[in-house]
DNA sequence: AAGGCTTTCAACCGCATTCGT
DNA sequence: CACGAATGCGGTTGAAAGCCT
């Protein structure tokens, strides 16, 4: 028989989210809130089930992301928190406000398992890799920088009280919290669509922030007139191939579907939507 | 310029856990 | 307590972009 499928998948559209379904998906739920995602795609109108929905929400649409490249000392956290907790990837990643647990999976699995592998330390073991008894090959070299990396992290799990840290700037997530509010800046909200690394690639870190809020979050300094090659990469137009109405029109609309309580004057990053409402944890 | 290979990451799947009755 | 439904989580996949020859 078999496990019955989480919800009647007949007729629900799979694959990437259009800019027309991000745009329902957002503005149902700031409009209403989440109650329950499995109404939520019968609610906004969306041939999609309520845990694609989620996702999409949790790890695209979410305005407390936090988008961009990791830097160094998140790495560095990373790997640390996953020599103490391992693939628990929704515990590391609530020591990162503003990142999804997605996306430090891809980030652990795709950057920092070659970089831990390339300085001799095994990703799954965080201990020196044994290469005498993986090849039958003496190499003191890798040996060393393993242990050396080892040691460092050591070093720093000492200085670190992990479960107080948060590596991310609050500054710079409030900050963009205030672009979003405001528009401030050159701020264009179809940004908030554009994906992949088409806008992380201009990602400035946290070593460089404070100046233009454009490069607090470069992935909303987007050009409108651009929006087919990189929001369409994977947020893509309609089926159809139609434009989905103006884009000032949108951007208009968001203005005034941005008013979430509290955004303004939090003073923590983590947020959740409770009865409608933007809420603070 | 073109084709093949590699990398990245959004999205899916299915199991685990939590919640409501 | 038991059961079913809803949600959360981690592993995996596949399309698209980037890179290399």
């Amino acid at each position: 028989m078999g496990r019955q499928p989480c919800c009647d998948k007949v007729g629900l559209k799979r694959g990437p989210w259009t800019i027309e379904e991000d745009h329902k998906l957002m503005n149902f739920i700031i409009n209403n809130g989440i109650h329950c995602w499995r109404m939520v795609p019968k609610l906004a109108g969306l041939l999609r089930c309520g845990k694609s929905c989620r996702l999409r929400w949790i790890n695209y649409l979410r305005p407390d992301l936090k988008r961009g490249a990791f830097t160094e000392a998140e790495e560095n956290q990373l790997i640390q928190l996953h020599s103490r907790l391992g693939n628990r990837w929704s515990k590391i990643a609530s020591h990162f406000p503003g990142r999804t647990d997605n996306e430090i999976k891809n980030h652990w699995n795709t950057r920092i398992k070659k970089k831990l592998k390339m300085a001799g330390v095994d990703p799954a073991t965080h201990q020196p890799i044994d290469l005498d008894h993986e090849n039958g090959v003496h190499n003191d070299d890798d040996n060393k920088i393993g242990t050396t990396l080892m040691e460092e992290h050591e070093n720093q799990q000492v200085e670190t009280k992990l479960n107080e840290t948060t590596i991310i700037d609050d500054q710079d997530l409030l900050k963009n919290y205030e672009v979003l509010m405001t528009g401030g800046g050159n701020l264009e909200l179809e940004g908030a669509w554009s994906s992949r690394n088409t806008n992380y690639s201009t990602t400035s870190t946290n070593s460089d922030q404070g100046s233009s809020s454009s490069q607090m979050n470069p992935s909303m300094n987007y050009d409108l007139n651009d929006r087919h090659q990189s929001a369409g990469s994977k947020a893509q137009l309609g089926e159809d191939g139609e434009d989905y109405g103006s884009l000032k029109q949108w951007v208009d609309s968001v203005d005034s579907m941005f008013s979430w309580d509290g955004f303004m004057n939090t003073t923590t990053t983590t947020s959740t939507a409770l009865d409608g409402k933007w809420t603070l944890l």
